[in-house]
Formats: structure tokens, sequence, C-alpha cells
DNA sequence: ATAACACGAATTGTTAACAATCAGATAATA
DNA sequence: TATTATCTGATTGTTAACAATTCGTGTTAT
């Protein structure tokens, strides 16, 4: 009984997560950041090696991966990371619209003052990276902000599948973005975070609507180079 | 070269899914029929015997079944069919509203005759089930509904979180149900086709938002009894 | 009589070896 | 020379054996 507790202690002080969520979440934030390009191969054994682990848990974490479909899986042939079509481009964002608008007034109607407090700070963050010129974290932040929203809208299955598509938003914008695009133009969401101060559920969720639909406007199709990167380059943290 | 296209037509005259296909589709049925309810054990070894598989396949089907968030597995203790709160089922019920008006609007946009037809034919077995009183084809046949509505959408986004809802919300219904609710009011189905016909998006947004409304507010929280019920019996699908 | 303990059976988790399949290179043929 | 066939190395898929944990049962002590 007093064992099992020991054990708890022990993980809590470690803070050891398991094995297949660090595989999945390194994989995920190689992506977000643009490390990891659409088409690169996963090998089975390349993970395996990288992350001094069982094949079994790689091929697990992968099979999480493809639920999630920002990677694709070829029987026989390995697992890809995803590449996303024009279409598949449209129907995320549709997606994205009809979930985080709810979500969005979730939050106007439930955001306390450490809820607001702590979308400031992020704003802030954000500027931050801005003014510094990393990219990098810029894009890492201004999905945190969408996703620091969706804890707000306290719905997780909606979170859920925000999660995902704010993933595969990554990839999309990693894959057909102009180097022109403001990603998330910045003063977007400060507005979006000020009308939920404000309370004004209309003006957040028609704000946050015109913001997927402008960054959906700012990714242009047509010219379509998956640049296929090194894996254990991409997977290094302080790469790039 | 022909060997491969020897091996394809092979396949598709035996129509042989994947293993894992199988039984996922198979424990899917089984909880959207309510032949398995809330709370049931799915033992690896029961399931690899009823399969005749290995236990490997059972495992990555029990994987990819937690993921739809329709099993819970408890680390080193099994999988078990989940048993949503309260909270839960709001939470999936507003994650549903946000969803399927948007599909409703885009079945309204391209929805072909062909579609209409489908639909009617759909509504057709719909009214004879429920007539010859087969409540579990009337379950089935009325998430049927909501899925061919998604399938007309053409968002395979948003089709696939929908069937992740439906079969939750199966889960939900066969739990907290009463007796008395009528579990998709035949006609509401029949008016929001009308609506799409009509090519009347607003009313048909409207007619959805509030048939779903409607089957929420038909489920009474309260007294929870989640049944459990033998595995092999329920997984028989002339069972009941 | 109840609660804590200990043991054994059953179940889950992990690992490594084996089989099947695919990509690339080499050689053969028209 | 271009095309096809074959072979080899590498990668994925499958299976079974092993290790670790949990659950039920019977026992013991208070």
């Amino acid at each position: 009984m007093f064992l099992a507790r020991d054990r708890w202690l022990c993980n809590l002080s470690t803070m050891e997560k398991p094995l297949e969520t660090i595989i999945v979440d390194s994989i995920l934030d190689a992506i977000a950041d643009q490390r990891l390009h659409a088409g690169t191969k996963l090998g089975e054994q390349a993970l395996s090696d990288l992350f001094g682990c069982n094949r079994a848990h790689v091929r697990r974490a992968l099979g999480t991966l493809t639920a999630y479909h920002v990677v694709d899986h070829l029987p026989n042939r390995g697992a890809y990371v995803a590449t996303p079509t024009p279409q598949d481009a449209r129907d995320v964002f549709q997606a994205r619209r009809a979930i985080e608008t709810v979500i969005c007034r979730n939050a106007v109607r439930q955001a306390t003052s450490e809820d607001i407090a702590a979308l400031r700070v992020h704003l802030a963050q954000e500027a931050l990276a801005r003014g510094s010129g990393d990219r990098s974290a810029a894009v890492r932040l201004s999905r945190g902000f969408h996703l620091l929203l969706g804890r707000v809208g306290r719905n997780p299955v909606l979170l859920r599948y925000l999660e995902e598509l704010t993933m595969r938003s990554s990839l999309i914008i990693g894959l057909y973005a102009t180097g022109h695009g403001t990603l998330c133009a910045d003063d977007e969401h400060t507005r979006i975070t000020d009308a939920i101060e404000a309370r004004d559920m209309d003006a957040a969720q028609d704000l946050l609507d015109q913001h997927l639909r402008h960054i959906e406007a700012g990714i242009r199709f047509g010219d379509d180079a998956p640049v296929t990167g090194a894996l254990s380059m991409a997977l290094r943290r302080d790469a790039r």
C-alpha cells in the first residue's frame, strides 16, 4: 500500500512522463516549430536509437500521431510526416472556425480574472518574441495563445480537437505560408483578449472568426515544395 | 509487378479488412447498439480468443478505441468501456452542436439530388424500424442519419469528429436515457431533410441545433447504474 | 469479527527473435 | 541503350516468451 505511495512520490520528484508521451510531444513540437517538414520519413529504428528505447514504444507513438492525422502511415513502407493538400487546409480551417468560435463564447462566459491575466502574460511573451525576431518562438507562442484560449473555454472535448487542428495548421502553414505572411497578427490576439475581458461575446467570436480567416487567406497554394529534413537534426530542441 | 495486382484483386474479392479495424468496428457497433455497457472490462485475452488473433492486435485496437475516448485505459489494470460523467455529456453535446451546425450548412450548400434521395431512403428505414419496435435498429439508424448528413457535408475533418461524438453519445444515451425518451424524434430528421432540400440554410441549421438540444434534454442524470454485461454475449451481432 | 497480511493465479507490459515486404543495385536480355 | 529480372540489404509486421503488476482468496493476528 505505502509502496505505491513511495513510487508515486518518486514519480513526482523525477517528473518522469510515460515514454510514449515524450516521443509524441517531441515530434509534435518539432513539427509545430517547423523543424520537421512535411514528407520526412520517420523510421522506427532511427527513432528508437534517438530516444534510446524499444521499437515497440516508437511504434505506438507513431500510431497516436497517425490518429492525429499529422503523420501518414503507409503499410509496409513506414510513417511520414503528413503532407496536407489545399483541400485538407480548407477543411481544417473550417473545422477550426466551427470549434474555436464556440470555445471563444465559452471563454467570454467563464473567464476568471486569473485567466485574463494569463492571457495578458502570454500576449507579452508573444510581443517579446516578435520583437526579437525569433520566428520559431513566435509560431509556437501563436499556437499557444489559441490553446490557452481553449483551456479558458473549459470544454475538454473541444480542447482536444483544437490541439489536433492547431497542430495540423502548423504543418499547413509550414508547407504553404508565404514569407511575407504575418502568421498571427499580434494585435488580433490582443483585440480578442480585450473583447473577452469586456465580456462582449459577439465581438469576441467575430474577431476570432476573422482572425482565422486572415490566417487562412495568408497561405498560398501552388508551389508545393515539401522539403525533407534530416531527422536527427530536426528533433534536437536547440536546432536551427 | 503483376504479382501486386493479383494480391490486390484477391483482396478485393475477399473484401478482407485489416484485422484491427474489424475488432474496433465490432466493439464500436456493440457500444452503439448498447450491447456493450459502460464499465464493462475489455480483457485482452478474452478479445484475442473471441477474434482468434494475436494479443498485439487487440492491444492496438484498444489503443485506438482509447484515442476515441470510448474506452478508458487504466495502466496495469486494463481497458474498460468508458463511463461518461454528466459533465462529459454536456461537453460532448456542445461539441456536436458546434460541429453539426456547420456540417448542416455544408450539406445545404452541396447536397446533390442523389444525396437527398439517400437521406429519404434512410428516413424510410428509420420509420420502418420505429414501426416494428426494433429499438436497437432504431438507435443505430438514428446515429446513421447524422453520419449520412456528415458525409453529405463533405468535410472529412468534421466527419471524423462527428463519428467519435455520435459514438460517445450512444454511450451517454445508453447510460442516462430515460425509457420514455424518444431518442431521435423521427419527424425532426424529416424536417431537417426537408430544409436541406429547400436549400434553407438557416432553417436547417436551426432545426438541427434544436434537435440536438432535444436529445440532450431527454437524458436524465441522477441514477447512474452502469450495468456490466458479459463480453462474449455482447459482441455477437445477433444477441439481444 | 474484522482487518491486515501473504500467497497464487491471472492479467498487463516489455523485450527480443523471427517472418514478410519493400527499395535499391546488379546483371541479363531484347 | 533501355528494359526487365533477380538478388541483397534494410525496414516493417508478427509472434511468442519473459517480467512486472494487480486481483482474489485464504490465513493469521488483534
